[in-house]
DNA sequence: GAGCCGTGGCG
DNA sequence: TCGCCAAGGCT
């Protein structure tokens, strides 16, 4: 739990990017005080009167300041982060850039010795782009959602086509390469280049849903008035906000988790809506758990592991061997699967009814 | 906007 | 045990 130190490493390159050590951040965050008067603007959190509503307008009142959540929430940051490497100063964009893909739906453990491989292996985009895509999905693993591994590729191509094989710093370009969304784009301007940034993830979302918003969960998918909401409560610097930014995010991974909140451990549980509110118990709609048994994601996943395993290609049946029992007596979700699989690029035919990972 | 896309650990 | 959940994106 102890803070990286950030003078261990130079920095290996002169493009713009993140503050290059904790100390910049810190003196980044310097600013922060509850009673200046340039505060006075700022939205004020109070416990919502009624049915609140993710992302209403903050109401205004004499609880605590928007500068105050900022400041709590920055100094346990510094307290408690988790050392992960792709959070050192000197990490590289494209390493960032892939610690994020590799993130999305996937657990920072089940991540973590995966994108070790990922990054000596394939210190740079140029790399990664000079291998086939089978290379990509094999290496992969079992993290899951084998298409980013797909995507992650193309976006190495793209980079290196289209950015001169350095990652973008520009949110928009970002958001243009394969597989990087809202979410992402928003995340790796902010980590890899220090720019002030919305970024709205899910532990993002739940963190403001309970503190300012009263609410267990977020809406299902995010809403504009979310939107609003995180860009509100973003600290006007840059280098600030990327520290919030990453900040919020470790909280709601850490103490404000979905199924059982660590209220205790909150550095702003005395002011939180949700909790001041006697913590209700979500009335929306149930999240729909997502099957698994004898879906087709079952049997697609089947499929790749079989070839993942193979360095030769498979015959059909040696690929039939290699799907649950339950899904043999079904040729025709069999067939789907392979077609879906070869239509998404994640397996390539042969003639003889064989196939291989991409080449 | 709802549905789909993997995998494994945990309460 | 088993449903829920994990730094989403794409169609």
């Amino acid at each position: 739990m102890s803070p990286t130190t950030g003078a261990k490493h130079p920095a290996p390159s002169s493009r713009p990017r993140k503050p290059a050590t904790r100390e910049a951040n810190r003196r980044a965050d310097g600013a922060a005080t509850s009673t200046s008067p340039q505060n006075q603007g700022d939205p004020t959190l109070a416990v919502p009167s009624s049915a609140p509503r993710q992302g209403d307008p903050i109401p205004a009142g004499p609880t605590a300041s928007k500068s105050t959540l900022h400041r709590k929430i920055l100094a346990w940051y510094d307290a408690n982060q988790r050392d992960l490497p792709w959070r050192e100063p000197d990490c590289p964009p494209w390493h960032i850039l892939i610690s994020e893909i590799m993130l999305q739906q996937t657990p920072v453990n089940r991540v973590l010795p995966v994108w070790r491989e990922w990054v000596e292996r394939w210190p740079t985009p140029k790399h990664l782009a000079a291998e086939g895509p089978g290379e990509a999905i094999r290496a992969w693993g079992r993290l899951g959602y084998p298409r980013r591994a797909l995507r992650l590729h193309a976006a190495a191509q793209a980079i290196v086509e289209r950015h001169g094989g350095e990652v973008p710093t520009d949110h928009t370009e970002l958001l243009a390469l394969p597989g990087i969304g809202s979410y992402t784009a928003a995340a790796v301007a902010s980590f890899a280049f220090g720019q002030r940034h919305a970024v709205l993830d899910t532990n993002v979302r739940r963190v403001f849903a309970r503190t300012v918003t009263g609410i267990e969960y977020p809406p299902t998918a995010v809403t504009a008035a979310e939107t609003r909401l995180a860009t509100e409560l973003l600290p006007s610097h840059d280098a600030r906000a990327a520290r919030w930014a990453v900040a919020v995010m470790e909280l709601g991974a850490l103490v404000c988790t979905a199924r059982s909140p660590k209220c205790g451990d909150c550095p702003v549980s005395d002011q939180c809506a949700w909790l001041r509110a006697g913590s209700p118990a979500h009335s929306g709609p149930a999240r729909k758990g997502q099957a698994w048994a004898g879906t087709d994601r079952q049997i697609r996943g089947a499929l790749l592991a079989a070839l993942r395993k193979s360095r030769e290609p498979l015959s059909h049946p040696q690929l039939v061997i290699e799907v649950p029992d339950s899904a043999l007596r079904e040729p025709t979700q069999r067939g789907r699967c392979l077609s879906g699989l070869i239509e998404d690029g994640l397996v390539e035919p042969l003639p003889g009814q064989r196939y291989q990972l991409p080449e």
